[in-house]
DNA sequence: AAAGAAAACAACCGGTTGGTTTTATTTCAG
DNA sequence: CTGAAATAAAACCAACCGGTTGTTTTCTTT
């Protein structure tokens, strides 16, 4: 079935308001009137164009995933030019992401918390991106510019640090340190972390 | 108030099912009636003692936290015995408590994820476990046995490392690898992750 | 430009769930 | 025995999912 134009960017309207519901309150958090009414729609046609709640949720899981990448391109590109920070870099670029689109981390930890299903939808979404990366991963290892260590487990780690630093920083704070908060905090442990993945010829003999 | 010892059963037996169940289903996933009947208590006992709901998740959150260690003593023994390989014996204490106490990390998640103040209540806990912790490091660290790195840094790093592997395991394995569900995965991950943190002298010259 | 189809709206409602409180009654420990 | 602890049952009340109806606006096609 073709929809109209209009019918499209309603769509659209409800799941950028979804994203941003289900994010802040999760799936039985967000309720179908706070979505229609911070689309600016009327509650009926998220049913039109969902069927169900769940089948809302998915679909914007599945459109923060689709809309927003981890690296920019600019990014991929400083690296490839100084392929020594490869990892600072893309730490950087990893924090960045996590800070400015907390939508992101913040539906899929929604998600998976609630052992349902959902995630599948996710299933090969990323496949460019990752190969793009290995890549260059492998590049600056060729160079011997990076510890031996598995891609995957690079990319695990960088993952886990940047998504770590948001989705549990205030608990962290806590818990482990109260000058996490401190902006200064942030860079050194980029900066420590980053140095992990870093050969460190210098410091022998 | 001092309360007969019949109450402070009944207390514990409630607290135990909301640490269940909301480590399950989250503060509003949960249902009072839920917790209640998994507590084989009457749901009106919740209110007795804990006032809301709300105040029943803090209350979980804290329980927890309080009665769940990041790291055995025998752990820390036998970091002790070989501070060579600290940062791999204690990434596999993490690995091992969260994955044996998913209500540790689960409850932190669904607490961070709400931004209410209900984390305000871990507030100090764990501070000699964390003073504990540096001093092996520190030693490790005199040793010349660690990468040179804050501890603070280090143990965000190992905290984000075995927690990310579980909190976002789902997502990860139809993000980036299939595999990544292998147990054999863990291992190479946990081997490759250590590595990090040890200063590498037979690749120099 | 007109007709017909698709999209959107407003408003309401039925049914259910779930947090919280109340009351009356029963059990148990000191 | 006395008071604290626990129960059972009901009720209150708000919120929320899902759906309906009738009407209006906007697009597409002729």
């Amino acid at each position: 079935m073709k929809l109209q134009l209009r019918a499209e960017n309603t769509k659209r309207k409800i799941l950028d308001a979804a994203v941003k519901k289900f994010a802040e309150s999760g799936l039985s958090g967000a309720t179908v009137e706070d979505i229609a009414l911070a689309a600016g729609v009327n509650k009926q046609r998220i049913y039109a164009y969902f069927n169900s709640k769940q089948g809302l949720f998915e679909a914007a899981l599945l459109a923060v995933f689709q809309q927003i990448g981890m690296c920019s391109a600019e990014a991929v590109k400083r690296a490839a030019d100084d392929p020594a920070d490869l990892s600072g870099i893309m730490l950087e670029e990893f924090f960045k992401v996590h800070q400015e689109q907390p939508a992101l981390w913040r539906l899929l930890a929604w998600a998976n918390l609630q052992n349902c299903d959902s995630v599948r939808v996710l299933a090969g979404v990323r496949r460019e991106e990752n190969a793009a990366l290995r890549k260059i991963f492998e590049l600056a290892q060729a160079q011997k510019l990076m510890v031996p260590m598995k891609f995957e487990n690079w990319l695990f780690s960088l993952l886990a640090l940047s998504c770590f630093y948001y989705s549990n920083g205030r608990t962290m704070q806590y818990t482990h340190d109260p000058a996490m908060n401190d902006p200064e905090w942030k860079t050194a442990l980029i900066k420590d972390a980053a140095a992990l993945f870093v050969p460190h010829k210098k410091e022998c003999m």
